[in-house]
RNA sequence: GUCCCCUUCGUCUAGUGGCCUAGGACAACGGCCUCUCACGCCGUAAACACGGGUUCGAGUCCCGUAGGGGACGCCA
């Protein structure tokens, strides 16, 4: 058996990082056993779906690089199919027509709550003679569910739950107008799909209890369940959108990298070990369900940054530049010319070691890419004092003769100035860095130097003078 | 209220009866490195919710209590 996972958002709103993990934990498990990933928007609420927020998603599972196989699937568009299924079931005694008015239902719930029942609806209809009801209220359909007995389910990472049938309520599988619920869609587009593994968030392990008696009086295979526990904010509570979830687009704003992402979401319930740093490569081979916890996990930015800012180090330098020459236009307001690209491109390396995000890189990279005269930071401005200029002056001279532009020989021709000086290093290399970078913090001043060239080295110096 | 689920450092977690005087990671704190800031390295502080069992032995199994979460829609 092959095996099919999906990932069924409904289009309210964004993908926020809960649906974010969801999503990868079916990815991942289709990945890892060589089956399939599929896509199923869940917009059988015609009225709060929107276009915009199935587009926010396609394109928040796209950063994050959760490709799924074959097309999406638009659950409205199965319309007939779930219709002609609530006929059959109709039509085989397994489903009948309730004439209940909303305000007798909510009689009906309050009534129910008062007197501590779990199921709200009393099956008044599941029997009677349809020939009783008012000619004025249109029926809903609603679904047989067992009577007595219990109903066990082996969740794969929930392990056994179980619950007496006496709490299942004969829920709506047409609404009186004649449209489907998400409770019959669900069953029947998980079928039709081929879906075997139903993963998704701890909300649904009471829908499993229903929906596995649709499949069942339907005669059709139930798929396994899995139910993830759900992803909490700081305060313990369910995150969402009044508690500060953010889409995931968010995360891509602030600069965080999608391997990153992946890295922070997978291990959020999931563990291998004392492993942290796992590449996606690595987590298609260790993944596995069993090794899913069932405690809900609080989100916590520091460890995503933390993961954000290694993910960067370990970037490729060209990768980075592409990704952040955007952002640096911006904050420069100007297109960044080929002269600053370059020496931009020299310069990464040392940047990346000190980002935690892309944002932070792009700022400390602005100096590679900024004209003469650089502006200076206050700080920067009191180190360029007269005698540090005086000290500059003479360091120009001696750079510009310096034999070979490296690293190595930089250090070395700045140590000899500042020892013939009779200073420290710092006394010389913190001017330097006022007036190469126009701040006091900044890579390796030699590193800087060599990213910078000879010709813009003396340059800044000279300018800075000014 | 009812049903379902959960409970190891602040946070994410390792742990599947003896290897646990409970390990790792993030965060915090201290130090080293050092041209600044990071990175890196070394170190400190920090947890088995509580109460009963079972067992020679319990973080690990059972029951209860407390706390937390989720679900109770003609939403998905």
């Amino acid at each position: 058996m092959t095996v099919v996972t999906r990932f069924a958002p409904s289009p309210t709103g964004y993908l926020h990082i809960g649906g974010a993990r969801t999503a990868l934990f079916n990815w991942l498990y289709a990945r890892h056993h060589g089956g399939s990933y599929r896509l199923r928007v869940e917009d059988t609420d015609r009225k709060r779906s929107t276009e915009d927020a199935v587009e926010k998603i396609i394109s928040g599972l796209d950063w994050l690089g959760l490709q799924d196989d074959g097309e999406p699937v638009f659950q409205s568009q199965n319309f007939d199919r779930h219709v002609a299924v609530a006929e059959q079931l109709l039509a085989e005694g397994k489903a009948y027509h309730c004439y209940c008015s909303p305000e007798e239902l909510t009689e009906m719930r309050e009534a129910a709550r008062a007197e501590g029942r779990t199921r709200l609806y009393d099956r008044r209809w599941r029997d009677r003679d349809p020939a009783d009801a008012s000619a004025d209220v249109a029926p809903s359909v609603r679904v047989k569910m067992p009577v007595e007995g219990e109903t066990v389910i082996a969740d794969l990472i929930q392990g056994e739950v179980r619950v007496d049938n006496d709490n299942l309520d004969d829920f709506i599988i047409l609404r009186p107008d004649g449209t489907p619920t998400y409770m019959l869609a669900v069953v029947i587009d998980d079928h039709d799909m081929g879906v075997t593994h139903i993963i998704r968030g701890d909300d649904h392990l009471n829908n499993a209890f229903r929906q596995y008696h649709v499949f069942e009086t339907l005669g059709w295979q139930v798929p396994e369940f899995a139910h993830m526990s759900l992803i909490h904010g700081s305060d313990g509570a369910k995150l969402s959108k009044r508690h500060g979830a953010l889409g995931v687009e968010a995360y891509h704003d602030m600069g965080i990298l999608p391997a990153a992402m992946r890295n922070y979401l997978l291990r959020l319930g999931w563990s291998h070990g004392d492993d942290e740093i796992i590449s996606t490569e690595q987590a298609i081979e260790w993944f596995d369900l069993s090794a899913v916890g069932r405690a809900p996990a609080r989100f916590d930015m520091d460890k995503l940054t933390n993961l954000n800012g290694h993910y960067i180090r370990e970037s490729n330098d060209g990768d980075l530049v592409a990704l952040i020459l955007p952002i640096v236009a911006e904050l420069l307001g100007a297109p960044v010319d080929e002269a600053a690209k370059t020496r931009l491109l020299a310069g990464i390396g040392g940047l990346k070691e000190r980002a935690k995000n892309l944002n932070e890189l792009a700022e400390t990279a602005l100096f590679y890419c900024r004209e003469r005269p650089l502006p200076l930071t206050e700080k920067a401005t009191k180190l360029l004092d007269g005698e540090a200029r005086d000290n500059l002056t003479a360091l120009a001279g001696i750079l510009a003769d310096i034999g070979s532009w490296d690293k190595e020989a930089l250090e070395a021709g700045v140590r000899e100035f500042a020892e013939a000086k009779d200073l420290k290093l710092g006394q010389i290399a913190q001017p330097l860095r006022a007036a190469l970078t126009g701040s006091t913090v900044s890579p390796g001043i030699f590193e800087v130097m060599v990213a910078l060239d000879r010709a813009e080295t003396l340059a800044r110096i000279r300018t800075s003078k000014a």
